[in-house]
DNA sequence: AATGAATGAGGTTTCATTCAT
DNA sequence: TATGAATGAAACCTCATTCAT
């Protein structure tokens, strides 16, 4: 992994925001392994619904169809709906925010490693878009839950402020771009591309789309389209 | 203006769809004076308490209390929520779609038009920020809005493609670029800048951001900042 | 007339129960002939309102639209839904009641004069079965008019039983059998046979009716059916 | 019993048609004793403030105070006000249909038999008064329960009409008589006087009326008075 | 740990009637 | 006499959550 504290730190951030949010201490364990099969299956029957008919339509009674559980089993695991919403997400966050890290790639030039991240972003986002969107329609709906989705977007966008400046260090990119901001420019323009040209219009990731979004960001900060990786 | 009769046929277009949506033919035009002010009265209480709790949470209930009106007047002038809702819509719709067309500005550079189109835009999404925000969240809760929210967004998504195509033909602009896409890549980014930026955190428009958000366009396109607007 | 007398002071007992039903003391006669006028206007169209919709789910905005007038002026000529439902009902009493007296017909038979009767009742419901099918809804919903469909009924009933207390009295009919009782029968079975058959299939009143309905009039109680009629 | 093939099919009918109507597919049972328990309870407390308001004027919350129950209980047993009416027709026609067919009484004649068939549906009739009045008015009400009122008074009428083309096989009835339209007069005849004398006079049934019954159907089929009944 | 019945606040909509002009 | 806006009580239904077993 590439930034993997802060990555991990941003994971902690979000953990935390989410308990606040959903008023939960935190996760009561289940004591057997019987609980433990349990929780798991209503996380998985939850997401399900979740996707299936977002978050305000999805009534606790349809998650409890879709799980074949009780009510009673449903609140001994989760103290509340928003619990396990909460619960849901967190579980889908690693790999929502590690996937996207560019890593082990071996590309010669930095817009290459930035197309890839694109590529991935996209691939990414095209796999995960049911829950993406779900979370979308809270942060559109609920103010708290605002909060957690932008802990989300300025982890992305930070990592993106990050290679800028590096960038900029190297003399590579335009050094009149204030990288924090840009950043937040270039998530504003990946992030709601693909949730409405993936989430809502259902159009798969294509190259164009990547070569498109990669050129935006690399003419974007004036990236030296020749320069090369340093290898680490 | 620029692009009136395009405009105007997009707006039809969204009334009808939003008549569609709201299962309501066509607003009962009160028949005398009165009636004119209360159902100003109530579209503006509306709007507020749309604004101030959401569209989801906002009850019937929230908008008498804001107009101090009895349920009775409300479903005289209105068939549902979801009718004023429409109303309340296409009433900030004009302003919204043609307030951001360039029409009368004199500058210099094709460059230039396009930063005042940004700046537009950016203190357009600034003044009605608050509708906006509703909008979203419906067009993120609710699959049939969602298309209304699409049509609105293709739009201005053509409007910048019609303007790339020409620069293209020009040769100011690069030609492998395809425009409808580019024109969906920067309504994103701007759209969704917007959004978090000045809708959610509140942030004002400034000169800054209407530089980088020009950057990214006139880059992403290819523009030759140098070309010189073509007199009419 | 056959008992026009009888028939008078029926009319007039409803009129009155209708009225205190409706809670109107009288008619309050419009002053001039444009007020006349729009009260027949609105009667008509109230009446086919009421027709076509039943007294319950027709409502008041029904009856405006049907006469195209306005809510003040619907109120300014009747005190209430129940009052121009009473109004409608009265109106069309006369014809209902005197339609079916058997007056002037020179049949030979006794049972040529029953069998006249009945043909007229069924011929006479057919044509009014629409407000008798409201008038048979407001009876079954309203326990007060319940007693104005009795008056209606007994008005019926007392006919019968006068003819069949004469026919005893001429030896020509079972002395055995309770006039009045008989009276109930022969109406229950004339009255629910007619909305039944001819109200709700909608079945076209067909000579096969007629005789079996006088078949069992006539057997029932018990009359010779060679008796010639008194000449008067 | 008498046709028992015949009932139960015609209670399917019925069964199949109030579940259309309702909306409703199959009551989902209870799955404990309590909630058996709790449902019966409804149902009692349902029938009570039906018969004691009529189905219109009879609000759920109506039925909540007669039964002492939450709004939600209410709605966890049965989907609508439709619904719960449904169920308590549908318990209650059982009794009603089968009670009236004549099964092993030992009576000489067949007119007896006859005369046994009316003292039984007027004794249902008058025990059953309250609810067959509300079955009245929503008959008169919905026209869509018109038709499930039909298919209950068509299973009465095939029952006569059955009778009457054995009888005229066996030479004992007047054979000139249709027996289906017969079946129709009589069930008019009798439906209609026992809701009027037994229902909204609320006379006790007496013998007389049996008699007197007896007597309009016995002689409108011109049945032999003294052919005995054939021996199974 | 699991079940399922019970709760009740809250939401949208209808409609006969009154009132100001 | 006529118009049409305004009223407010009352109806049905949903659903997150609690509780007894």
């Amino acid at each position: 992994m590439r930034f993997p504290e802060a990555v991990d730190a941003d994971i902690e951030d979000i953990t935390r925001a989410l308990s606040v949010w959903s008023g939960v201490g935190a996760a009561p364990t289940p004591k057997n392994v019987r609980g433990v099969r349990t929780r798991q299956h209503l996380l998985k029957a939850a997401t399900e619904a979740f996707i299936r008919l977002g978050y305000l339509s999805c009534s606790v009674e349809d998650i409890l169809q879709e799980a074949d559980v009780s009510r009673g089993t449903f609140y001994a695991h989760f103290k509340s709906k928003k619990a396990i919403f909460a619960a849901v997400i967190e579980e889908s966050l690693d790999s929502r925010l590690r996937g996207t890290a560019v890593s082990e790639v071996d590309v010669p030039l930095v817009r290459d490693r930035i197309e890839e991240s694109v590529r991935r972003f996209l691939d990414s986002y095209w796999r995960g878009r049911g829950l993406s969107m779900v979370i979308e329609q809270v942060a559109n709906t609920d103010p708290s839950f605002r909060d957690i989705r932008l802990i989300i977007r300025d982890s992305f966008a930070r990592r993106i402020a990050k290679g800028i400046r590096r960038q900029q260090a190297r003399g590579i990119a335009d050094s009149t771009v204030d990288p924090a901001e840009a950043g937040l420019v270039i998530i504003a323009m990946m992030t709601n591309f693909a949730h409405t040209e993936l989430g809502w219009r259902e159009r798969r990731p294509s190259e164009e789309m990547v070569d498109l979004l990669t050129r935006f960001w690399v003419q974007g900060i004036g990236l030296d389209e020749t320069a090369p990786v340093i290898s680490r």
